[in-house]
DNA sequence: AACACGTACAACCGCATTGGT
DNA sequence: GACCAATGCGGTTGTACGTGT
């Protein structure tokens, strides 16, 4: 928890806000499977580059995505950095699990315009087109049968 | 305890759209 | 209108972790 202390000093953000909505990654070792992750290409964010990425935008702005990655010194592309803060870091996320509300809201919207993520992300406060999109794919994916027995719109 | 498997979700990719020149 | 760069969106892939055996 002292990473959320840490960010306190670079403003704009609350204690509650960040203990809410944050969740710092796990420590990693050096197993076999980030060792895959790195011959693959695929390199989750650390603690340290989130750090970077927020103190950045809370002293500057979003401004331009293009030139962020390296005035904030990420070795990151401006795409990376854009969906990290967007479907992630952002202090008006919601984390952790949907509530049976949510689910209902998705289900109706997922039934009105189907694989539209960001129009029902639009619709569901807190929640990101991604979340929606990995909740519903997740829960819902070849499960249409399911679902469309006992929707009521 | 060790392994296999399934689930949740973060990260990336490619394409589409938008805005500036 | 054509071109290019930046940004946004949806689909897919890969990792972490929980659970069952």
């Amino acid at each position: 928890m002292h990473f959320f202390n840490e960010l306190l000093g670079y403003g704009g953000i609350s204690c509650e806000t960040l203990q809410a909505s944050y969740k710092p990654p796990m420590e990693r070792e050096e197993t076999s499977a980030k060792k895959h992750a790195k011959r693959s290409g695929k390199r989750l964010w650390s603690h340290e580059e989130d750090l970077r990425l927020i103190r950045h935008i809370e002293a500057y702005g979003k401004g331009s995505w293009t030139t962020l990655p390296q005035k904030a010194g990420l070795n990151r592309n401006s795409k990376s950095c854009r969906l990290r803060w967007m479907n992630y870091l952002r202090p008006d996320i919601k984390h952790g699990n949907f509530s049976p509300e949510e689910d209902d809201l998705i289900l109706r919207l997922h039934r009105l315009v189907e694989n539209r993520w960001s129009l029902i992300a639009g619709r569901v406060p807190g929640r990101t087109d991604s979340q929606i999109k990995n909740f519903w794919n997740t829960r819902y994916r070849g499960k249409k049968h399911i679902y469309s027995s006992f929707i009521t719109i």
